[in-house]
DNA sequence: ATTAAGTTTAACCATTTGGTTAGCAAAGGT
DNA sequence: ACCTTTGCTAACCAAATGGTTAAACTTAAT
């Protein structure tokens, strides 16, 4: 592993713990075993280093969100299909959604900045899609903005609020895990009872 | 107004925007319109003051979500009645659930600290009124957990996810609660649809 | 008026922090 | 062999930061 790599780990892992705020260089580069000197080397400053770390890590999620945004599949499936590979994947990587979010909160900036990457999250196609399901009827009238917030909310923030969900319904990271396992039909499951006619 | 109420106004003030890590001990001085040695004086660490402000905030939210988990409601009027007025609460103080959260997945042995308080928010008498409804026939089988998850997710998500749903769906701060406005009915009509049974 | 307690300020301190510099060592091209 | 580039380190620096101190001011009780 070269040591950009080594310092794109450490940085990765230091970031996600403490946020850019509470991440120090230092740690940064013990945890990657090398000299501090060499994070400014490889990458110019604080800043520049966070941007790379986090650009990476949205750029893990983003296309896994938009390929199902955009597939050909019909509703039901495509709402089955999001749901069950958003937590498989997202059980990989625990802590990247309340990274992100966390982040652009404290950042808002960074918002503009990312929106106008090509792989940025597009929910148009889906929305339209929603829209004719509509008037085929063959789901209940209802605001697309609303449902596609449905779906988000019940897939991501379990993993976002983890911490504060684990402590007040009083479960393990293992149960944590299992339950987050099950989720993966029981919100399709759930969506797709609410909106369906008949 | 006390010196000490202008430092907590403050403080709460910068520590929602910038989190504990982010916050300066001057920036709440100044914010405060006072010298920094008052907040020692009166707080004695920025520990210490972070703990306060941050003990209120979940003061102001635990009891209002406790009151509805254990009133007498039947369980869909529970439902609709806790999502409108926990919206209600939220739209008046916008950044509460994403510093909340933020606060406890950075600092996680602070969740063992406020659990033990007595109004911790405690969702047993709601799971078990789940439960019956599905022995009694009222509601389909399912995990009462699940669907806590599913009320709490839907409920405080698009808030503790602001500037991120703000972007992906591309609205402004106007549109934004005129949608959170919708969601206090669409949450509780879509739960109850997707779990009743007929 | 004197005292004692609480309140406020400016100046100061030690430590931490992001960042820089100068120099060394290895590699590679000529 | 010589030079240039690249990777790397130890020592250093200026600024920022949480926290302290000693003195001044205010208020109210005696």
């Amino acid at each position: 592993m070269t040591t950009e790599e080594k310092i794109f780990e450490a940085a990765f892992k230091v970031f996600q713990n403490k946020g850019f705020m509470g991440a120090r260089m230092q740690e940064i580069a013990d945890e990657a075993g090398i000299n501090k000197a060499m994070l400014h080397y490889f990458f110019r400053s604080k800043e520049k280093l966070f941007e790379a770390v986090f650009m990476k890590a949205f750029g893990k999620l983003a296309p896994q969100i938009n390929e199902i945004f955009n597939s050909d599949d019909d509703l039901f499936e495509k709402i089955r299909k999001f749901t069950a590979s958003y937590i498989t994947f997202v059980i990989e990587y625990p802590f990247l959604p309340q990274f992100i979010i966390q982040e652009m909160n404290n950042n808002p900036d960074f918002v503009e900045k990312f929106l106008k990457e090509e792989q940025r999250p597009n929910p148009i196609k889906l929305v339209k899609q929603i829209e004719r399901a509509i008037e085929l009827g063959e789901i209940m009238p209802l605001s697309p903005k609303q449902l596609l917030l449905d779906i988000f909310s019940m897939t991501v923030f379990p993993f976002a609020a983890q911490t504060l969900v684990k402590g007040i319904i009083a479960i393990s990271d293992d149960e944590f895990i299992a339950l987050m396992e099950a989720r993966k039909v029981h919100i399709s499951t759930q969506i797709i009872n609410a909106i369906q006619k008949g």
